[in-house]
DNA sequence: TCGCACATGTAACGCGTTACATGATTAC
DNA sequence: GTAATCATGTAACGCGTTACATGTGCGA
């Protein structure tokens, strides 16, 4: 039970934004929550189907653009099952970070080799704080009345916050491996 | 390739700190990397015992406590092929965090419910963080002259940054979210 | 004596990604 | 014409956890 596949709530949650298809709400997500929750092709459209079996989704085909697209409705049943979730308490948190773990183990090499680690980690925060905070100006223009906007830019903020504390780390570990280099040298 | 089992590194990793048997292995590990990167029984028995195959660890059998217990210890090539992967740019980077997503989702159900998922999120941070408090002390103590313990406090100072920046950023979403209440009912 | 910590493993299952298959339209 | 994007799906594979099996010794 615990371990259940969470894809269908994080769908039946993207369909109360709006209908849409699967592929919409892949690139929607990649987009929106890609920085804390994702799926997979593989995952998505099996659940959405069975979602439509079940009756938590509707589904109608759309044959007004090139090809055939099913765009997808929650209903009544699926928005159920959606808040009822959202009231249980949280299971799946999970982190795993390989560059870590390899600065971990920073001892057994030499110290340039992680300073190339951090420095990577350094620029991919970069990059991700300047998506986010683009994103978040887009909501707000985007969004403005939507009850999902201020919900939205806490998941934001909370990017933002935590990213800045990284880049920090990661600008104060820098200095501290350069500092045992040169105290090495000398 | 890619997505190749990194579980064999780990191993590698933790015994360049000493020869251990696996359920050491396991227990250090929930302490020093349970943070960022951790494994499970499944994984590190088998793992440990296809190592032992191909000769990047050795394995004597120690009878003298209680029950037979399994030593590994990390060979020339074993290290070999250690250095070779902490040279390489890492590829894993995993984060799955269901709260965030129920909180993006947040606008489907009354504010009391992602007011107490923050909040649990918040007290889960303040145990973590007095956790790498503790952890962080000890090692200072106990490691005193290991080359890892600088690498290890960083990995530690990692989690306390990010931690705190949790923390406050939890702090700032119940305040939006009280005063979101509040403006609501009047 | 009951339960917990030590200690090693296996089997089953589900999760999740990747690669593949298909095919239409659009932009260069 | 050919590459990219739109669009939906399937199959295969490996990852990773959980639960189970087994057994010892120690402390409350």
């Amino acid at each position: 039970m615990s371990k259940l596949n969470k894809t269908r709530f994080a769908i039946l949650g993207m369909l109360t934004i709006a209908p849409m298809s699967g592929y919409e709400m892949r690139q929607i997500m990649l987009k929106s929550t890609g920085n804390f929750w994702s799926e997979s092709d593989g995952q998505l459209y099996p659940a959405l189907a069975r979602l439509a079996a079940q009756g938590l989704v509707s589904c109608t085909s759309d044959k007004s653009s090139a090809r055939e697209k099913k765009i997808y409705k929650i209903t009544v049943m699926g928005m159920d099952e959606l808040t009822n979730w959202l009231k249980q308490e949280a299971e799946t948190n999970i982190v795993r970070s390989e560059s870590l773990l390899k600065l971990f183990f920073g001892a057994n090499v030499a110290p340039e080799i992680s300073l190339e680690h951090i420095q990577v980690m350094h620029d991919e925060t970069r990059a991700m704080l300047s998506r986010l905070a683009e994103t978040s100006r887009h909501l707000d223009s985007e969004f403005k009345h939507s009850p999902h906007l201020e919900y939205w830019q806490m998941t934001i903020d909370y990017g933002l916050r935590l990213g800045v504390a990284k880049l920090l780390w990661c600008e104060d570990a820098i200095n501290k491996l350069q500092k045992n280099k040169r105290g090495k040298k000398s």
